[in-house]
DNA sequence: TCACTATATTGTTATCATTACAATATAGGT
DNA sequence: ACCTATATTGTAATGATAACAATATAGTGA
């Protein structure tokens, strides 16, 4: 016989909080991504246990209740599971979070799970190790992450589409494309992380004066680029600009 | 002293759950935005039980594990709380999530509270009425919730400002107006809505134009409007279409 | 019936943004 | 000094937007 106990959060006390549990265990997610190789690519870790043994996974785990006053910061526990499983110790270059993922059995196990999912970006970070309970974590193609292929656990192929969703309409509204970039960058990276993330060509000139006509979008550090490698005029160098939100977008 | 017991979710096992508690309770939010004489509304409720005891907050409540196999949807708590609050018995024309609200302290009770928070879209609702906990529920403007003179609950004034956010940019690039009018509407309605919520006036031909070339945007019902208590030419009825994203913005 | 009125709808033009493509600039390498 | 490869700037055609003007329409009341 189910409880008759109200658990509405207004009329939520100590009491009826004991007398009814309806606690759950809430996990955090996390969709990084990075440009390696040219590549627009998404980190993930190999499973160790079950369930979904050998499956690929998002980084994340639980928000710990025995971390701080009362418990851990969502964000806060999603950049820790991160550091433990991948080994990653440079700061991210952008988090935001993409929403809660809830479906009573997004879980296999008997406890219900709860998962709170975070979008990513770092930029030029040096390879993950595997860490404590991961096998390995490794950055993955997108293409490839999203794909059939690929067995990914739980509803982390749907957090994932999600994620590369919110990537490719962010770019062009907000200024986030300079995240993937490193601290100097040159105009022409910058179109290249456009043109890997959307997988179109963008002309050169007309993208170069959006960009500059774009208050706040870049900093012009007043130096040159080295082309000694790549040959032609050297590129001037950047670095990224306070603004966030673009006022006129960046087409595809 | 902390426990060392592991917590990551991969490792997450019967036992591991058992042993140290991370579990919290996951309550649900919902602003429900309507347009009310020709005025940008939110459903508030006025709390009856401590803590926030008379302070206005957002329609919500726990998610509920004793109902269903393994405990409610996220967003079926969100909507039974919804009805149980505040008598609204009509379906919503719109919903989607927001986002998780996971402040260590956003609840000063003793349990940990995480909330997932919804924003919501009425059409010509019937007034709500008092319902179970609350002593009673209305549409408050948008302009009167969020400013210091109101006192809401929790951190309800940082999710309605979210949620306001989130429908004046969602105006710009989908077309979600609809949802702000009845089954079938007019331009200058539609219009309204716009110039409601973003408190604006827009020019009304380049609206209409705007509008009848977006493709999905407003099916023509081959009627008109009653012009006889307005006077002038009756405007023609539409219904809303099936597209739910512009390709060509509506500007400010 | 015939203006009259108020609002809906369509037209028109000037202005601005975008696009496609062409031309020029630049530093290193030979 | 010239060649090369790439960055940057220029230009003209095209398309979108904005401001405002003109026309269309059905009900109302003389």
């Amino acid at each position: 016989m189910k409880s008759k106990t109200s658990v509405d959060a207004l009329s939520l006390s100590s009491e009826a909080l004991a007398s009814g549990d309806h606690r759950v265990l809430v996990a955090t997610d996390i969709a990084l991504f990075t440009i390696k190789d040219g590549i627009f690519q998404v980190l993930l870790i190999k499973r160790g246990v079950p369930p979904f043994l050998d499956f690929w996974a998002l980084p994340g785990g639980l928000i710990r209740m025995d971390i701080g006053e009362r418990g851990e910061e969502p964000e806060e526990a999603a950049l820790r599971e991160l550091k433990e499983e991948t080994g990653l110790s440079k700061d991210l270059s952008y988090l935001e979070q993409l929403g809660a993922y809830g479906a009573p059995n997004r879980d296999p196990r008997e406890q219900r799970v709860i998962s709170i999912a975070y979008f990513g970006i770092g930029a030029s970070l040096e390879d993950p190790e595997g860490g404590r309970d991961a096998s390995h974590a490794t950055f993955v193609p997108v293409e490839e992450a999203i794909s059939d292929q690929m067995n990914l656990a739980f509803d982390h192929r749907l957090i994932l589409s999600d994620a590369v969703a919110r990537a490719r309409a962010k770019l062009e509204s907000s200024t986030i494309a300079t995240q993937f970039c490193g601290r100097e960058f040159t105009i022409s990276e910058l179109r290249k992380v456009y043109e890997t993330i959307w997988g179109a060509e963008l002309d050169a000139g007309n993208f170069q004066k959006k960009v500059l006509s774009s208050p706040g979008f870049i900093i012009d550090l007043g130096r040159n680029a080295d082309s000694s490698q790549t040959g032609g005029r050297p590129a001037k160098l950047y670095s990224a600009g306070t603004e966030t939100l673009l006022n006129s977008p960046i087409r595809r």
